[in-house]
RNA sequence: GCACCCGUAGCUCAGCUGGAUAGAGCGCUGCCCUCCGAAGGCAGAGGUCUCGCGUUCGAAUCGCGACGGGUGCACCA
């Protein structure tokens, strides 16, 4: 059940009545007629701007057609009052036994309760953490991570088809890179002095993949040229890589659907089949780029290349896909790459991305807009940096890694249920400070631990009432006789519960999870507020032992709240604690 | 120079794609436990939503232009 879409639904009807009686003209747009809550809770549960909307095309005075709405929304046996305010808005109050009924329904749907079909099962696809398999993750990923994978139980939440996929970029020159540096500890697992050059990874997450390749190779590649063994080892590093990545996602609880190869694409005529795609639509031509602005290199000279016509996308020039010597450049495969997934047949393709790849965004659009002929939207969410802290000083080194902290370092020190919360405190393109003192906090300054309360609370205040002979399982609390709940404050947490499907609905389409985590503050806070009545007021306790009926109403409606936090946190991909320790 | 992101309370940030008197947390001031967990709650002070122009019934939100901060601008991946 979602109110807020039942009483849009009143309100377009009653529209439609409007209509058929001439108080409205026939041809009217009701795309922007919107049903929600009021930002003063004073002027009531729900406010429409229908009128002011629908003034200008339907040429009458917002107010009259609100007068006139107002009549037929009264008439409803949901709708109380109907009252016109300010330019004209129209304020309804909702029969309280609506925003009850809420409870009903959260304790027979439970974590379901919510669960949408607004996806209508469009197949969507979000690809994210995507590192490159050169070594472990770091922050910067994991936030990536987080949020790829809280966006994603989101969609599925909200009735897509979702696809969580990992692209390994096992076909670049970095791979090499990696190649090498396996090599260098390979040399000294077999006892020899080795230095490591600028250029190479020096990280000690190699030296177990340098013994591993001594025990499956002996002494073969010992002195031998890079020709005899850079491909073996490229191979077997980058295997290795993506065992330690695996590990470090599974630490955070993510879990992928795909592990997508580039490598793939090469030798199997992807790319030429992708490129020849374009070209026929006429818009692969060859051509010489102008001089980059900004600092220009001093090498530069202008160079005949293979071009991709981005610009007509709305990109700002056209972009190489091939180098004068023939090869790809890196936007040759992740242009088939992103072909394959609409091969695949995804109805919608989300890439997460590290801020430092927004210059990307434009011809990445372009292409799969190309590619798709418009019908396959791609929306690309940049997430900003991670800043870390501990006790307020900047937080820099890892031990394991020795140049950037670690994704593991972050879950050694706090787990991964605050890393993930924290994680999703912030918009994606919001730069995120993360204090490792303060995320570990237990006081209401911290979100997570403040949430978490919320829920443990809930428990503890059912185990009481349990204690006390109370059956408070949700097929009993389901009986219980919710006329009881009356006061503004149970009536305020009923409103915001009966919010939830309508947040997780513009959640979803705005790709947005941050928003769950600040609703799931919000309520916390005022489970909180209510709890705390009932210490200086005992007839607002939720557990009163002489009142056993009462007790079940009130222990109904914080069940109900104990759900929506778990759901919720369930999306963040938080486990709910039943105490704090 | 160009593109993208950002600019909201002293600080850190929300603000539901144009709605009513702009909201939280921290910090500051003052209150509330013979108490279902005070690991909490209530109240107060604190604002020219960076600035200007425009669009309209109505702008923190949309457009244009400044200013300030971040990021990116190679045939790198």
């Amino acid at each position: 059940m979602n109110l807020f879409a039942d009483i849009k639904t009143l309100v377009t009807d009653s529209l439609h009545s409007m209509q058929a009686t001439g108080a409205l003209p026939a041809d009217l747009d009701f795309s922007n007629v919107t049903v929600e809550p009021p930002r003063d809770a004073m002027h009531g549960d729900m406010a429409t701007n229908a009128a002011m909307v629908l003034a200008k095309p339907a040429r009458k005075k917002p107010r009259e057609i609100a007068q006139t709405l107002a009549e037929i929304l009264v008439a409803d046996p949901h709708v109380i009052s109907a009252d016109v305010a300010g330019p004209g808005f129209l304020n309804l109050r909702i029969d309280p036994a609506n925003w009850r009924a809420v409870v009903p329904a959260v304790l027979q749907k439970g974590a379901d309760f919510g669960r949408s079909d607004m996806g209508k099962s469009r197949r969507v696809n979000v690809e994210y953490v995507s590192a490159n398999p050169t070594g472990p993750l770091h922050v910067g990923h994991t936030r990536g991570a987080v949020f790829g994978d809280a966006l994603a139980s989101l969609l599925d939440f909200a009735g897509y088809d979702v696809t969580r996929e990992y692209v390994i970029n096992d076909g670049g020159s970095q791979i090499n890179t990696l190649a090498r540096s396996a090599y260098l500890r390979y040399l000294e697992a077999h006892g020899q002095e080795v230095s490591f050059p600028d250029g190479v990874y020096p990280g000690d997450y190699l030296v177990p993949v340098g013994q591993a390749l001594k025990e499956k190779f002996g002494d073969t590649y010992v002195d031998q040229p890079e020709d005899a063994w850079l491909e073996e080892f490229r191979n077997f590093a980058t295997d290795a890589m993506m065992d330690l990545i695996r590990e470090d996602l599974a630490l955070l609880g993510v879990k992928m659907d795909v592990f997508f190869s580039e490598k793939s694409l090469y030798g199997t005529g992807k790319i030429e089949a992708c490129l020849q795609t374009l070209k026929d639509k006429g818009l692969i031509y060859e051509g010489t780029l102008e001089p980059p602005k900004g600092k220009k290199p001093d090498d530069w000279e202008p160079r005949v290349q293979t071009l991709f016509k981005s610009s007509e996308f709305g990109d700002d020039a056209d972009r190489p896909v091939m180098k004068s010597d023939g090869s790809w450049t890196y936007f040759a495969p992740d242009i088939a790459y992103h072909h394959d997934k609409i091969l695949r047949g995804f109805d919608e393709l989300i890439d997460i991305l590290g801020a430092d790849h927004g210059g990307y965004v434009k011809r990445m659009k372009a292409a799969v807009n190309a590619l798709s002929d418009g019908k396959v939207p791609l929306d690309i969410k940049l997430c900003q940096l991670v800043r870390l802290f501990k006790n307020g000083e900047p937080f820099k080194m890892s031990k394991r890694a020795g140049t950037f902290v670690t994704l593991r370092d972050v879950i050694d020190l706090v787990g991964p249920d605050v890393t993930r919360f924290v994680m999703l405190t912030r918009k994606n393109d919001a730069p995120l400070d993360f204090d490792f003192s303060k995320v570990l906090d237990q006081s209401k300054d911290n979100p997570v631990f403040y949430v978490q309360y919320a829920f443990a609370r809930v428990n503890s205040v059912m185990n009481k009432a349990r204690d006390g002979g109370l059956d408070v399982s949700d097929t009993g609390l389901q009986n219980a006789d919710l006329d009881g709940l009356s006061d503004d404050a149970e009536l305020g947490l009923l409103k915001k519960l009966g919010e939830w499907p309508r947040m997780l609905e513009l959640a979803a389409k705005h790709h947005e999870p941050h928003r769950i985590a600040f609703y799931l503050f919000d309520l916390a806070s005022e489970f909180h507020s209510l709890h705390n009545l009932g210490k200086t007021n005992p007839e607002m306790r939720f557990w009163q032992p002489e009142n056993p009926d009462l007790s079940q109403t009130k222990i109904a409606l914080i069940r109900s709240v104990a759900v929506v936090l778990s759901a919720g946190l369930g999306i963040l991909g938080v486990t709910p604690m039943q105490e704090m320790r």
